[in-house]
Formats: C-alpha cells, structure tokens, sequence
DNA sequence: GACCAGGTGCCAG
DNA sequence: CTGGCACATGGT
C-alpha cells in the first residue's frame, strides 16, 4: 500500500480486498450516493457511521476505515454483474449501455440516509443534491474522526431544527418534507425496517405516505435502500430513453415505467441505472426539448420576477 | 436572463 | 382520472 494515509487515528485500519468486475469511480458518481469526495486519488466518506477512505487500483480496493465485510456488503460485491448484463441481452440498445457501465453497482445504502437525501432531490441535478446532502452532513451530522465527510444527522437532530435552518443548507421547498419526515420517523410514528418485509408494492405505498415522497422518489428509495432491483424509477432522463424506445406514447409516468419493468426484465432497476448514466453522460443524445411526462413544470410566465435579486449577498 | 434539474402536492374540470 | 401550476435554488 504506498497511497497517502489520509490520517493516523488508531481506529482506521488499513486492509484491500479484490473486486472484480467493479468500478468505484462510476459507481460513486452514477446519481445513487451523494457524499463521497475524492481525495488522494480515491474517495473519502462514510459507511454509515464508519468512516471510510476508499481507493481502486484495477481489480483491488484498498480501504481506510470499515472492515473487508462492511465494504463488500455496502458496494454490493456480491451482485452477479455478468448475470444482470445478460438479463437485458435481447434489448440490443440496453444491453449496449449495460456493457457501457461494466462494473457500476447498485448500492446498499443505509436506508434513512438513502431516503432522506433522495426527499432533497426533486427538481435538482446530481451535483445539487451532493451539496445539500453535504450541508446537512456539515450542519446537524455527527463528526467522524478519520474523514471530513459527517455521518448523515439522525432523524431525530432534523426534527428538532428549524425550517428555517434547513433552508440555511440550500433546501428550499424540500426543508418542510424532510423536517416533517424527519419527525414521522423519530417519533417512532413510522419504522423504516418494518418495509424490509413487506412486498414491493405495499412498501411504495407506505413510503409515499411521507411528505416529500411520491412514486419516483419512493421507487430510488426501494431500489438503492431496499434492494428491489427491478424497480424503475421514472425521471427525466429515464422518460426521454424509454420514450425513444418505442414509437407509441405513453399517456403517465407510470405506464411508462410498467413498460420499463417489462422491456428491461428482473433487474430492470440495474438496466435502468445503466440508462441513465448513459442518458446523462452522452451529451445531447436526448433531446430536452421533448416534453417529457410527469416532471416538467411549467413555469408561470406571469409571475413577477423576484425583488430578491436586489438583496443578493456578494 | 432563459432554461433546466433523478418531482410532489394540490386543485379544478 | 387527467392536466396545469407553484414550489426554491444554483449552474450553464
């Protein structure tokens, strides 16, 4: 091991363990996580409330912080890539971006974590979200000794701020919903475990009983949280490549992800990820123009421009 | 400045 | 059930 220690304290052991068929770069950046930072030419973040330094040299991953079973566990090392590639093989346009994406793996995400920052979401690109999910680690998250990177706040610290507060991390209109959710959760009131039993189906169902939580959020929620890697999470960019996909039009958001489901097969929410990245990454492939269903907002062209401009700090 | 981002909630017809 | 709009913020 010759890369930088990125600490000394006691508690970070050093250890690599192989990983093949595996991309750490992709896999960080592909839209599911949002608080790893590179650093000495690797990532420095957080399992959960085990800090971690994360560094790949082809097929081994040398590791600060955690154990060899937390890390294998949290990047999913034990998915059978091969085997979900292959599920899609009789999609040729599918099939070509999984080959794309060789070795970005779905996740398995701590669930609060993973649902509190996919309710910051909402009408926000990828490098928006990393910096409220941030702010909120910096504002209200634990420190961990060995990274620079907080753990994620527990429902009960967000419960117990302000709105207002919330909105000092960029939030917006998502800092009522997750202050609201955020209190549902630490009141005991709802249990994020009990949905671990529950069908897919039923699980959405409860999810979307949280404010800030509708089917997309809920299904990034089942498929990063909750491992139902056949569900299809309808955004923007999934619309737009699903849409082109075939000649007639969907009329909902979710007939388009029935669709989804049945054209990418049981890891359609694997296929799904490869499409997005591609969509998102391969400029201008999809054209914005297109209106795509369920997501764009029409501006109210009425509305006065905001006096607020005027205040603008710096 | 206009446009857009891994949408949701609410309301009218 | 469907269509239309408001909701905050920041980057290109």
């Amino acid at each position: 091991m010759n890369f930088d220690p990125l600490n000394t304290a006691p508690e970070l052991q050093g250890g690599v363990i192989e990983c093949p068929e595996f991309d750490l770069d992709l896999t960080l950046n592909s839209g599911q996580v949002f608080h790893w930072i590179p650093a000495f030419e690797g990532f420095e973040g957080c399992i959960g409330e085990t800090p971690c330094f994360i560094r790949q040299k082809e097929n081994l991953l040398y590791y600060q912080g955690g154990n060899a079973v937390l890390i294998r566990n949290y990047f999913a090392l034990d998915h059978n890539l091969s085997l979900i590639r292959d599920s899609c093989a009789n999609h040729p346009a599918s099939y070509d971006a999984a080959k794309a994406c060789r070795g970005l793996r779905i996740m398995r995400q701590p669930r609060w974590e993973c649902l509190a920052t996919f309710i910051l979401s909402p009408m926000k690109q990828v490098a928006h979200i990393r910096q409220m999910s941030l702010a909120l680690r910096m504002g209200y998250g634990r420190k961990l000794s060995g990274s620079s990177v907080p753990a994620f706040p527990e429902a009960s610290v967000l419960a117990s701020v302000t709105e207002r507060d919330l909105r000092q991390c960029g939030l917006g209109f998502r800092a009522g919903a997750l202050r609201e959710t955020s209190r549902r959760i630490s009141s005991g009131d709802f249990d994020l475990e009990n949905l671990s039993s529950m069908n897919t189906e039923d699980a959405r169902k409860a999810l979307c009983s949280l404010p800030g939580i509708g089917r997309k959020v809920a299904n990034c929620i089942l498929l990063f949280a909750y491992e139902r890697l056949d569900v299809v999470p309808v955004d923007v960019w999934i619309s737009r490549v699903l849409v082109s996909f075939r000649s007639r039009k969907a009329k909902s958001a979710e007939e388009l992800e029935r669709y989804g489901q049945r054209l990418l097969g049981p890891y359609a929410g694997y296929i799904q990820q490869y499409l997005f990245h591609r969509a998102r990454t391969e400029k201008s492939k999809y054209p914005r123009k297109l209106k795509s269903i369920g997501s764009r907002p029409s501006y109210s062209k009425t509305a006065k421009a905001s006096p607020r401009r005027i205040l603008k700090t710096k």
